[in-house]
DNA sequence: CCATTAAGTAACCTTTCGGTTACTTAATCC
DNA sequence: GGATTAAGTAACCGAAAGGTTACTTAATGG
């Protein structure tokens, strides 16, 4: 039996990098159209076209594998931020990120079905996130000192509102269907929408003296 | 009619629309808490303290039960809806339904659970809430016309921004911790973002022709 | 080389969970 | 009052889903 015949073709290439990220990028796809109840560790194994063994054997279980996910995709979002920042501070970010979250539909509803489905109220690379918001809302906070963003409201709500503007329609997209009548991802919402946050955009400019105050020049 | 007598005292009294009405509830709070997908049906039982046979009894499956209470709570808003219409155009009904939002969680989560679930195109009893959809927006358009709201945006898109940031925070109570600081459910943040709100509804008024030009007095 | 390690597979096990069967008994209506 | 209907219960069932066992074999490195 010592058949030990060199090798034929039929044969299976190993690589583990490929497989895990394989495993990877399937887990974010089933997550992200299921959430973590949703999901099916055999849907992940079948899309990744893995042995579902090989889920427990790179990633513990099904709850280490959803954390796997979300630190790579974290980790990802992160240095395409940094990557992007200089453009960042153009005079509208409000449709940029729009536009950016249209692109990353994948994580926006990623993160949509952890925050819905967390009811303790400890999450998931809480530090490193928490610590990413206070770098946004840090960056809000330049803007109002150097004048193009309105100074007598809170940061931290000019973040969240922010954040609620530029995510709500592909986090929530049914609802958002039923709003506008037609898909949120078409590109035609995401291009006209785009325009409206840019032409709302003034709400968060510091008032010109356009309201009530404006009778000529105390500020 | 017949007199009844009075009954063994060991007895169950049997009440179908009380016990319908439990298992309702239940369902609404394991549905908002969980999903469709993360409730389990005899976890509702279990809230209802009724026998799990009776969810099947008088709602079929669990996809009827989810559909029940959808249809229930809809009917219910659209009935609350109706009861502020006339407090409802005071200046920035933006905190209005923010503070109803807060009082009405699992209802919005509920919504979000529903939105963000449903892979196809179309959702639970379409029709009657792109209906009411419609009617808000109509709303929108008659403010408009009254030169309550700006005119040269699109009515959907004001509406869609509307309950953009008045559903989030609530929507996604975990995203909105992580840019907080503290829990959206928080009665300081509920008062201070409802405050935040009614500020920023500037952008949401007409612009009063003075804006690029109102530069008497600059900094 | 060959021993050891780690990638990969198939078949299986256990629990959970949605749903059902079979039965009991309160209410209803002639 | 007695037959019929409908509310209620406990125990059960089969499929699905998460997780595991036992085994094979490619890669690694001394």
């Amino acid at each position: 039996m010592s058949a030990k015949i060199k090798k034929p073709q039929g044969v299976v290439l190993r690589n583990p990098n490929r497989t895990r990220q394989r495993i990877l990028n399937a887990a974010l796809a089933e997550f992200s159209a299921g959430g973590f109840a949703g999901a099916r560790v055999s849907g992940i194994a079948r899309r990744a076209k893995v042995n579902k063994r090989m889920l427990y054997h790179y990633y513990g279980d099904k709850e280490g594998l959803f954390r796997a996910v979300l630190r790579y995709k974290i980790s990802d979002r992160r240095s395409r931020i940094e990557a992007q920042m200089p453009e960042s501070d153009t005079a509208s970010s409000l449709s940029l990120w729009f536009r950016q979250n249209c692109r990353d539909i994948d994580w926006v509803r990623l993160l949509a079905w952890e925050s819905l489905q967390t009811d303790n109220d400890s999450v998931l690379d809480e530090r490193a996130r928490r610590r990413l918001a206070l770098q946004a809302i840090n960056r809000v906070k330049q803007k109002q000192a150097a004048g193009r963003l309105r100074k007598n409201v809170s940061a931290v709500h000019l973040q969240l509102a922010k954040v609620s503007l530029t995510m709500f329609p592909m986090a929530l997209p049914q609802l958002a269907r039923i709003i506008l009548g037609c898909s949120p991802h078409s590109a035609r919402f995401q291009r006209e929408y785009a325009q409206f946050l840019e032409s709302i955009s003034t709400a968060f400019r510091p008032e010109t003296g356009r309201s009530k105050k404006c009778k000529q020049g105390e500020k």
